[in-house]
DNA sequence: TGAATTATTGACCAAACGGTCAGGATCAAG
DNA sequence: CTTGATCCTGACCGTTTGGTCAATAATTCA
């Protein structure tokens, strides 16, 4: 139960198939889907691109399998959530763990904000489907919350795209943020003092 | 003074250049500055591919020419921020504007959002220099606004930032927001209402 | 009208790119 | 050590793409 992934994976292609994945995280990230090369991948793997081709079919297999590897880990801050917990600190908390992977995890930001932008040709069943789910159940803590006064009212869905949106500026568009602020600063830390302030303020019944 | 910008420009010039520039929008805003080939701007506009290299040197002049060509227009609505006006009633005017822009003008936003995800290679200059001069001039009415006790108290920047990022959220991750949001909504009528809601509770001192 | 300027295009080129393949190197197991 | 499976690569292929160019068409203006 501690690797129950393929049925036979030998230490060599569990390596390189690792070597894989942060290369093609760096180059998607930085490019996008189409502005990246099979050649740059394997270069910042350390491998040639005929045996990069030899772990995965295609270069959409590259994407499409990183994706879905690191679909869980981008939404595990929501789900963690404790519908029994306090809900100003529940929120506060989400908000600061979602400044926390911009900070970082700005590669899987700029990955997934590249899909998205793009039309999410390989999320597509995914958004509609899973993401909206786990959506839903978070509305439905939230909405207890605000019936129960413990929370100021207003709609769930909107507060989660303005959490998802404000936390992950500062990752897809930190060259501007860094550009407006000036050098000597911390956006992120900065952002994450503001974001505390505002939420505090906003969700306070 | 009504038009002096080319020196001579034919009625052909000027309908072709202007065909262009809205199949180049098209197309770039789609799929980025890398996914976005010349023959589909060309197809776009109407036109044929060597015509366009007629009008353009190349790819990358007719994506810069169109950066610039927008990139007043985007930034029009922070400089129509009134000193002299109400603060509050400047600002819920400032962010609904941003909100008419991402429901209009979305291929405009997600053209931007690719050249910054890219890291800006052709808006640094402008980056560093004008709108960091144009946020710093709004920076100053808000503080003076928080200094008289007409605005609460928050950092102008991040708060600059969060309208950017909540704003064009709706517009880039249309998809994403839709999917979530399900069908028969309107993302940016909601979307208008929850902001309008939410600064006016922030903004209050 | 006719010459000069402007506009348009089919054909073409070199480079980049995704992907293939035969054959050789390496490794694990008996 | 041997053998079979796994791993790796240089060379190659067809397609796409940015861009060129000579030749032709359309337009402008004296």
């Amino acid at each position: 139960m501690t690797d129950a992934k393929m049925p036979r994976m030998t230490r060599i292609q569990q390596k390189n198939r690792d070597l894989i994945m942060d290369g093609a995280l760096n180059v998607f990230s930085a490019n996008g889907f189409r502005g990246a090369t099979i050649d740059q991948i394997a270069r910042s793997a350390g491998l040639s691109k005929p045996n990069v081709l030899y772990y995965f079919a295609s270069k959409d297999d590259i994407h499409k399998t990183l994706l879905t590897e690191l679909l869980d880990m981008w939404l595990a801050p929501m789900q963690q959530i404790d519908p029994a917990g306090d809900p100003m600190a529940e929120m506060l908390g989400y908000v600061a763990a979602k400044m926390r992977m911009s900070r970082d995890y700005p590669r899987e930001s700029r990955l997934f904000a590249y899909e998205i932008l793009q039309g999410a040709p390989h999320l597509t069943q995914i958004l509609g489907g899973g993401l909206r789910d786990i959506v839903d159940r978070t509305v439905v803590v939230l909405q207890g919350w605000m019936v129960e006064g413990r929370l100021a009212r207003t709609d769930p869905r909107h507060l989660i795209f303005s959490i998802w949106s404000m936390t992950q500026h500062y990752a897809d568009f930190e060259i501007q943020v860094r550009a407006v602020l000036g050098s000597g600063r911390d956006p992120f830390a900065e952002g994450q003092e503001f974001l505390e302030q505002m939420y505090r303020k906003l969700l306070t019944p």
